[in-house]
This record gives C-alpha cells, structure tokens and sequence, in this order.
DNA sequence: ATTAATGCAAAATCTTTGCACTTTC
DNA sequence: GAAAGTGCAAAGATTTTGCATTAAT
C-alpha cells in the first residue's frame, strides 16, 4: 500500500460521516478494507496486513476499530464457530461459507440458497440479526 | 437428582454404546442430558446444574464430555455468536434462536424457516454442517 | 493388573480495558 | 488547549492440556 503521504479523501469522508476522527490508523484501515470490493477479515489478518503495508497500530487498536465500525453500521461480524470471528464489510443480509481447514470465509450468493420464514415464525421477535454458516471441510 | 445409588441402565447403554466408559460423572451428566427430552446447555450451565445434584465433577470434565460427545455424534455445538458455545442433544438439522439478553437457546421448528439450496450451489463441497441462528434482542 | 478417566491448576486463546501519551480539532 | 484516539501491557474470559491420582474393566 505504500505511506499514506495525504490522506485519501474518501476514507476521510467514510469516518467523517460516521462521527469518528480521521486518524492515520483508521484510515489506513479503511483502506485495506474499501478500496477493493467487500472483504472479510478476522482482527489479527487485518492487523498483520496493516503492518506489512508500513501502517504502524497495534492489534488492540485493530480490534477497537473494527468493534466501532461494527457498532455503526458499516461492518458486520461473521459467526464462524471457528477460533476467531471475522469482520465483514458487507452489511446486506446474506450468509457465509467457512473453510474449516484455511479458516477463510465466502459469500453465499442468492442463487445457492433460499431462506424464507414461514407462518409459524413467530413475528413478535425483535430480530438483531440472522447468520447462516455452511462449515465445509475443504 | 439425588444420589445415583445404583447406575441407571439407559445411562449405561448410551455410554456402552459409543464406547466410553460409564463412569459417575458421564452417567450423571447423561442422567441430566438425555432424561427428558432434547436440551441446550452451556458447559458452565451445565456443571452447575451437576453440583446443585450433588454431582462431584470438574468444569473441565464437563467440557472433555461434551466434546466427546461432539465427537461421537451423540451431541452437537451451536454457534451462536455469544461469549461461550453451546451444545445441543439434538442433532438432527435445525436451525436456533439465540436470545442475546438471556442468553438462552432455542430449537427452530420446520413450520418457522424454509432453507433449500438452489441451483447455483456449488455441488463438491463436503459440509461439515450448516448453521443458522436468529439473534433477537428479546 | 491394565487401561482409561478424573481433577486440578496451569496454559493457551482470543478479546477487552486502564492509563499515560499522542494526535486531532 | 480540550477532547478523542492510540499503544502497551495487563487483565478477562472461555476452553484445553499435562500429569499425578483414582476408578473401571
């Protein structure tokens, strides 16, 4: 990724419209994580890509980061069921795939797999969030 | 409970017949598992409920048990996203609701969910299971 | 007797937190 | 300068492991 000489405007306009200070750190995160379609990650990949792009933060920064983009809405958590949880940067429903053996992590696409709740859902829940995981030995 | 003065016969067949040796702690913790009905329990739950019935065992029992009987195909883990696993006497394909202040799990029945895979699925994976949870807030 | 299981405490993870220091506004 | 963010190390929490002891065959 190289120095972040001046800051990319965009990820400048991504934390200012969710309220957080443009720092180096979260910047450079948000780069990782935007600038090339939707990606997800557990908090130590993200913070060893960081450090091998010259971002200079520590994995408690990584993990606060994420944790806030979780809290606002523009980043989602992965249940995996494997020893760490991923981060997602796509927060549209949909499920996930997980490799047990590489611990990678893929979209479900539309056209794999249909859910539907039925009438015997009961409709008084207040549903935070609905996760579906195929665990594949692959 | 009360005291198990002489070994229930079911809890012995259940052991016998994966192979573990029906010991105190396993015959209790079956006695508590499989007596009435399906169940979801965490292990911590589930050690606590074995020492209020004068069971005499370790967490950490609790836990090689319960991944035994993973192992074994007597019970299985659900994923729920919370801060510790849960295990399920059920193992037969359902999905759960995973209620976030309580804490507590329960089954999804065929008249609530519809789940198929469609055409677009790719056909070579080896499922290891699929997991689906609905988190409320309830 | 032989073999397996247990208990305990200690280790191993992953994740969060407290606080002094630094950066942003 | 005030407020917010960062880094580090330390704490927390859940789960696993090593090994001497105990129990089951």
């Amino acid at each position: 990724m190289g120095k972040i000489a001046r800051p990319y405007a965009w990820t400048v306009d991504i934390l200012r419209r969710a309220n957080l200070r443009p720092t180096r750190q979260r910047m450079g995160l948000v780069r990782l994580l935007f600038e090339n379609g939707h990606r997800h990650v557990s908090a130590e990949e993200l913070y060893k890509e960081a450090c091998r792009n010259g971002l200079d933060l520590s994995l408690a920064t990584v993990y606060n980061t994420l944790n806030q983009f979780k809290e606002l809405g523009i980043m989602r958590e992965i249940v995996t069921g494997g020893e760490c949880s991923f981060f997602d940067t796509n927060t549209a429903p949909h499920g996930h795939i997980f490799y047990e053996q590489s611990g990678r992590v893929e979209d479900i696409s539309d056209d794999m797999l249909s859910v539907q709740t039925l009438p015997g859902f009961p409709s008084h829940l207040d549903i935070s969030g609905i996760e579906i995981v195929i665990r594949v030995r692959g």
